[in-house]
DNA sequence: AAGAATAATGTAAACGTTTACATTGTTCAA
DNA sequence: TTGAACAATGTAAACGTTTACATTATTCTT
């Protein structure tokens, strides 16, 4: 209920002197911002952020936009960003996109309406990333793309390094014996998973390992009947039976796990497997999961940073892109032995 | 960049007639409110809604304050917050408070200072939340507790009967034959802890089964090798072996599957388990997690739309709550035969 | 046809800050 | 002792809306 005013009042200064205390202005004396803080303190003064805001045009809120909150991935690159923001005296705002374009377009929207300083953004496989770069740009509203990263130049992004994670992923496999080995890929719509795929099928051809495009590629259709027929297939083919799987992300191997355990096959003594992305439970579930860690939280922390140093800057900062390398976690489901 | 003003300059129109318009207000007349949105869609107009939150005292901003994102039970609810706050055009502005309450002040603080119209807020286990109530009070907004529910009368709260939950669950093991049932009990500081405690005794008393305060209950302390030999000396008790573990969450219960698994002990045929919580990986483990859910994204619907409720009523809604009812799911963890 | 009722629009102040510019006060060099 | 330089404070307009109140235009009643 207090404002600006009202410390005026009681302490006889003018607002510009108070409202200098509150931004850390040099411009004041000690003594009078002792005398300011002390009755800001009595009258439980709140400052107004939307008349802040307003003023001086900053709102000193971030927002970003992701696919899907309850997915424990961006859940916990959001972590990460909350704490730099934090740092900073930033809020954040979240929005989803749930992968339908148009949310995601809405969000944007939004947040020029509330005027956000800047964006965090991981698109989704429809976007068209360059007329979302155009839209914010024309409202200056700088944009830090995370995770799902595309081809522009001059734009800024924190990425990750699918095609290296599935190569190491592949290689793994190999080395742990495997002769044939299958990839449950994700959605090919999207980069990542497209990267994904190229990492392992380089990683075949590097070793001179099995891959033939019709059978060593394993699309997914969430029928569980179905998919476990497929499986059963490859697993008991008489010349090239399957014996390492690599999959897109680690709840899909979980699902794999369960139908392998159902046609019983043994994990991993006959077949090995890993995931992607080190889940929470991956290393909770029987047998514990192999697969590559995406470093998410760290990719929050980089991406707030990218943009706060962005909002800092006076002068413009040129663009960068900048890949987080993956890291191999070896647990029982891909062991040998 | 283009603001009401410009509306106005282009249209020939008024300031206040514009503002109408945008605000559907009844009051302006067919033809003009075409004449406006046609230009406002010329120059590209994007309400500023800083300026006008600061006139009109409305932010049409949720304010939501949870312990952490990255569980899974959270960023459900959360799905549900946001789907109705959509609808209803507002923004959900998150913070978390990682279990602690100075981190929880420093949220409602920024809150207050951003004015968002309303907080929903799950509070952390050292809470008093009359203190909470009473600051908000003071600078009128509402606020709608969930999950983590307080015994204050007068308050508007959505919790969730984790009495009955874990009633349920064990009557279900003893349903299954079980004779000794333990409990793996969470943080007793936290209410819903100590609900499903409670839930859990009741059930064996009904049911006249073993129960033991000493040995019944266990308190995991996540050091695995100490964790197994507890567990193990339980289950391989020779007078009275547990044959039931009730925990009070899934991770709890996928931890204990590991354990039991390492000592080599059946579930569900040695050692029945049930979860508590229905998180999404409880379906996909081996063999797959019984549990009590928790309608999420239930919760978050129903608790975004008793905020709204109050937000949009000109008169004072009286304080209610509302328990949701658990839902026992029956998986093969704790299945006998 | 006059006045009442209603509909549509306009005027201008207000929301609570920030900030360019102006003013006053102080220190210090010459 | 003047005035230049600097430090501290003040004045008042501005940010982009909303809204109480005033005004004008239109329709209706009798």
């Amino acid at each position: 209920m207090a404002g600006i005013k009202d410390i005026a009042k009681i302490t006889g200064l003018s607002l510009a002197t108070i409202s200098r205390v509150f931004n850390e202005s040099p411009l004041v004396s000690k003594k009078t911002r002792e005398i300011v803080l002390k009755a800001s303190k009595k009258l439980d003064y709140q400052p107004n952020l939307m008349a802040s805001a307003l003023r001086s045009g900053k709102s000193k809120i971030i927002g970003i936009i992701i696919p899907e909150l309850s997915n424990p991935f961006f859940s916990s690159i959001i972590n990460g960003i909350e704490q730099k923001a934090n740092e900073a005296n930033y809020s954040i705002i979240i929005a989803q996109s749930h992968e339908s374009k148009e949310k995601e377009i809405k969000a944007i929207q939004s947040f020029i309406q509330s005027k956000v300083d800047g964006v965090l953004l991981s698109f989704t496989e429809q976007t068209i990333a360059l007329n979302i770069i155009k839209r914010l740009n024309s409202y200056n509203i700088p944009v830090v793309f995370f995770d799902r990263t595309h081809q522009l130049k001059n734009t800024n992004q924190i990425g990750f390094d699918n095609y290296k994670g599935a190569f190491l992923a592949t290689e793994h496999l190999i080395n742990q014996g495997c002769k044939n080995i299958i990839h449950i890929v994700g959605n090919l719509k999207m980069e990542i998973h497209k990267e994904r795929k190229k990492g392992y099928v380089s990683a075949l051809q590097d070793y001179g390992s099995f891959y033939n495009e019709e059978t060593s590629i394993v699309h997914l259709n969430m029928n569980e009947l179905a998919d476990s027929k497929t499986i059963q297939n490859l697993c008991n083919d008489s010349e090239n039976p399957t014996d390492g799987i690599f999959a897109h992300g680690d709840e899909s191997a979980l699902y794999i796990l369960n139908i392998l355990k159902k046609i019983q096959i043994d994990v991993p003594k006959d077949v090995k497997l890993i995931g992607f992305g080190n889940t929470n439970f991956s290393s909770l579930v029987q047998p514990k999961l192999s697969t590559i860690d995406q470093r998410n939280s760290e990719m929050g922390k980089l991406s707030a940073c990218m943009l706060l140093e962005i909002l800092n800057s006076e002068k413009l900062i040129s663009p960068k892109t900048e890949i987080l390398s993956p890291k191999l976690i070896i647990r029982e489901s891909s062991l040998s032995q």
